[in-house]
DNA sequence: GACAACTTCTACACGACGTAGAAAAGTCCG
DNA sequence: CGGACTTTTCTACGTCGTGTAGAAGTTGTC
């Protein structure tokens, strides 16, 4: 998967806050403290869209939004480190064993609604 | 974290598949499909040492072994992921959502162990 | 049609990484 | 010990991704 550069993060991070599709200009002032240029915002953004992270409509000016969420984008990293990890099993065991009570007890629970107390979908 | 370039992760495969510490020589020859020169390996090997994956001892010729397991990278990976993603119970919510039945069985039993079954070390 | 806003094109610097030669340091055999 | 061979270190260069933006082209508006 195409990673994120330091810009390309923090302009994802605005689409993916956003409550609908920006412009360039509301990018470019919402990325103010970096005082970059337009043109700059929309390099990056087209990379972006190479990249399949955002898509924008025909409308004048241009709206961009994110194709997917943070959220999905951050499993999605997770599922590709998994995947591409030898001994998934393993990585697994390390990985719950890493993450805190709470996420525990989270993740305890999104497993019995996803397939049931037995594991089997239900 | 530092991340890992095509050739890096080679290296860092054969580490991490290896019984024990390798020489540079050993890793060339592991790597012979590339036909890397041996200064190459020895490039990679202390970038791979400057960014911790690595150490070497003071024997002659020196030998090279990974500080950590695959595994434990991936995890740390995987945390690393998630520590920066915003809603964690959000992405944690996608991510169990995308493993196999297989996988989520092993997460299940995973989590009893570590925690016993009402969520509390024990 | 002129001016302003927007978009696209083109360019450049910098750092990471793959790659390796040159030089230095160490090892070993005779 | 001395020369040959091996290993290690130093230095260098090309390429690619990314941050950055000016120049040029397009579109919208009065």
């Amino acid at each position: 998967m195409a990673s994120l550069g330091e810009l390309e993060r923090a302009v994802m991070d605005r689409l993916w806050s956003a409550g609908g599709p920006l412009a360039a200009t509301e990018l470019r002032d919402g990325l103010a403290d970096r005082g970059l240029a337009l043109t700059t915002v929309h390099t990056v953004l087209s990379r972006l869209e190479q990249k399949g992270f955002v898509v924008h409509d025909d409308a004048r000016p241009r709206r961009f939004r994110a194709r997917g969420t943070r959220e999905d984008h951050a499993a999605e990293l997770m599922h590709e480190v998994l995947g591409q990890a030898g001994d998934r099993q393993a990585v697994l065991a390390r990985f719950v064993g890493g993450v805190d009570p709470d996420e525990a007890r989270l993740l305890r629970e999104l497993l019995a609604r996803a397939t049931g107390p037995d594991g089997v979908p239900g």
